[in-house]
Parts: C-alpha cells; structure tokens; sequence
DNA sequence: CTTTTGATTGACTGACGAGTCAATCAAAAG
DNA sequence: CTTTTGATTGACTCGTCAGTCAATCAAAAG
C-alpha cells in the first residue's frame, strides 16, 4: 500500500513542512503578511503553489503554523524557570535573560508578530495561542513573585496585576523595535534598565527593613 | 465663480470630512481595517463611495486621516505638560493619567492601534507618524525625569532609555488591552501599579539619603 | 431664465491573488 | 514488468473590491 514506511514518509512530510515554513518565515518577514502571495512562498521554497496546498490547509494555516510552535517554545521555556534552585531575584534576571535571548535569536520575526497581534485580533485561535502565551509567561512570573513576597525578597504587591507587567513591557519593546531606528530605542537596554529599575523598587532595602 | 463663499464651502467640507472620518471610525473599529471595504463606510456615513474620495484619496488616506489628528491631539497634550508649574513627581503622575485619559475616551480604537502599527511596518508615511508621537512623548518624558534628577527627586538614571519605557508600557498595554479579557489584565490597574512601583525605584528614599 | 461650478451618485472595471484540480510523476510492493 | 499510492505541478478560476467616471444635481451669480 504505502510506498514507504509510515515513518519515513512522516519524516518526509516533517522536512518538506520545515522547508516550506523556513521559507514562509523569510518573505513574511522581509515584506509582510499581506504583501505576501502564496506564489511568493512558493518560489522561495523552491516547490509549486500546489504543493503548499499539500502541506497547509490556507494562508492562514501557514501563518499560525509559523508561529505557533516559535510561542510554544518560549512558553516551554518560561515554564521551567521558576522551579530551578535560586532565589526569585535571580529568576526574574532569568526570565528577562530568556525573553532577550528569544527576541536577538529571532529579531526577523519581530515585525512578524506586530502583524500577528492585528490578525489575533479577528482570528480566535490565533487569540488563543496569544493568550496562551500570556498565561505561561503571568503564571511563571507569578511564581516568581509570589516566592519573593513570601521569602522577603520582595516587598507585597498585587501579584496578579504586577505579573503581567513583564510581557506587557515586552510586546511594548517589540512594537517600538519593530517601528523605530535603532537610535531612538535600543530594546535590550530598555528591558535591561527596566528590571533593575523595577527591582529597585520592589526589593526591600535592607536599611528599610520593610 | 465660486457658488458660495470660501469660508462657508471650507466649513461644509470640514463638515463632511468630520461625518466620513465618524463613519470611518467605527467601522474599523468594529470590523478592522483589512475587513473594511469603502462601501462600507459609505453606508455608514450616508454617502456613496464616489463622494468619500471626493475627500480622501484612497483607503489608506482615510485611515491615516483617522488616526493622525489623535495622535497629534495627544503629542500635543503632551508636550504642554514639563512647563507645568509642580514637582517632577506630580508630572509623572499626571502624564500617567492623561495616558490613561486618552485611553478610556477612545477605547474602541486601541484595536485600530494595533492594526495601525502593522500597518506602519511597511509605510512611510504612517512610521514617520508614529515615530513623531513617540518623540513627543519621549522627550516630555525625558524633560521631566531630568528635572527630577536635577533636583534631587529622582535618583540618577540613563534618561535616554528610561524615558522611552512608559511609552513602551503603553503599547503593551494596548497590545493586552486589545487582545485579552479584561478578566486576565486590567488595563487601568497594570499602568496605575507599573508607575507606582517604577517611583519607588526611582525616588530617592529619604532615609537613605542617597 | 441661464450659466457656472463643485458636490454627488452608483454602476462599472480591471487587477489581483487565494485556492483548485486534472494530469503527471516516482518510489516501492507484488 | 504492473499496480498502487501519495507527491507534485502550474495553469486556471472565480470572487472580491479599491478606485473611476460619465451623468446628474443644486446653489448662487448674472
């Protein structure tokens, strides 16, 4: 029946997806979601429309394809950290590490994922997948903060809100990283000055004591 | 020549362009730019498409001729506020809260936001209008926080980068704001309790004397 | 009344591009 | 060799929609 193996021709199918994603990863980057022809892809890919159409279902599909496992893997990433044996000051430096190290890796995607917030707005999975992201990154920080309150690193805040405030940051650097010159903002100095200006509030002053 | 005078011909067009840009208004806001068609907004305006390009060139001049006297309006506010006769402190809170204003008077358009900086990614016209809007606020900010550390209410920081974070604390915001419940973020509460907790980093505690 | 001028109309066009499909290919199994 | 099955192709379709334009209207001036 099958001309191969079920496995081989599962991988197979994994490395033409790879290929075609990689591909759909550079023209969406270099001239955007909507300027982009499934043609475009295509021919960057080095295989015919058809094809594409084998692989993924729509435009859409392919989008989400793109960028849902890149959130995945941040949101795997970010989950690890709050359980690793340090103190929750050292984890929060940890977390603002992981998320610039994802931001310089991938720095083409940034623009991306401007275009994917306006898409989000009408697409409800691709909602989900923001929210879920969302979720993973508040919880961890969450995690985080709350340990600090209890061990005294920290002083009392309102975790919920203040949980969120990283990744609201975050996506604030990327739309101005996206949209601006490198001399106006530079995003990693930005992210950088303000965890430390943050924990210089959120810390308690040893002379304070609280 | 003229069937009426000028200044009543130029009041009539304001008008109309007014009654368009409405209409313009709430269908982006409520169906977003791309699902927007022309006829759309003729509908919704009363008139037929022929007249809307009687007053704007194309789709994305109407778009751009919804959102710029915003921006403006906003940078505007903006840059009146450094002169202001108070401390740097009461500055920063009352930059925080004419954000916070501009935010809940025009609520629908923060998705119209989002979209609008996808939008700007690929034209110039609508990058250089943003880039103005963040130089406006940036600069506001920077003359306030130098303020601050001249007088010695603020501890000393790199003013360059710190003054483009409230900015960028706004977009996020935005970017959550649009995108999820508020049920999982509280717009008012995250911009309210970031300025809170970024002041007792920046003020100089008066026990420590600095 | 007529003329002039700009505003308004809405049916139309022309380009565009996502997605389709009938035909072909190719690898492995029998 | 033949058969089977899934992969591949690319020319084509077909709906969509921004923008156009010839015709009409209406207000003021002469």
């Amino acid at each position: 029946m099958s001309p191969r193996t079920k496995e081989q021709n599962e991988q197979i199918r994994r490395e033409r997806r790879a290929q075609i994603l990689d591909a759909a990863r550079q023209v969406f980057a270099g001239q955007g979601f909507h300027a982009t022809r499934m043609s475009d892809i295509a021919r960057a890919a080095g295989v015919s429309q058809g094809t594409l159409y084998h692989y993924f279902r729509s435009k859409d599909d392919l989008f989400m394809g793109l960028l849902f496992p890149w959130a995945e893997r941040l949101a795997e990433a970010v989950r690890g950290l709050p359980d690793s044996p340090s103190s929750a000051t050292d984890k929060m430096w940890a977390m603002s590490r992981l998320a610039t190290a994802f931001f310089q890796a991938d720095e083409e995607l940034m623009p991306v994922l401007v275009e994917f917030w306006a898409y989000a707005l009408r697409n409800p999975e691709a909602n989900e997948g923001f929210r879920d992201l969302f979720q993973a990154m508040q919880e961890s920080y969450a995690a985080i903060i709350e340990e600090g309150v209890a061990n005294g690193e920290f002083k009392p805040v309102d975790v919920q809100t203040i949980s969120a405030l990283p990744f609201a940051v975050l996506d604030g650097v990327i739309v101005l990283a996206s949209l601006l010159d490198r001399s106006l903002m530079q995003p990693e100095q930005v992210v950088e000055q303000t965890q430390q200006l943050v924990f210089d509030g959120l810390l308690v002053k040893e002379r304070d004591g609280q």
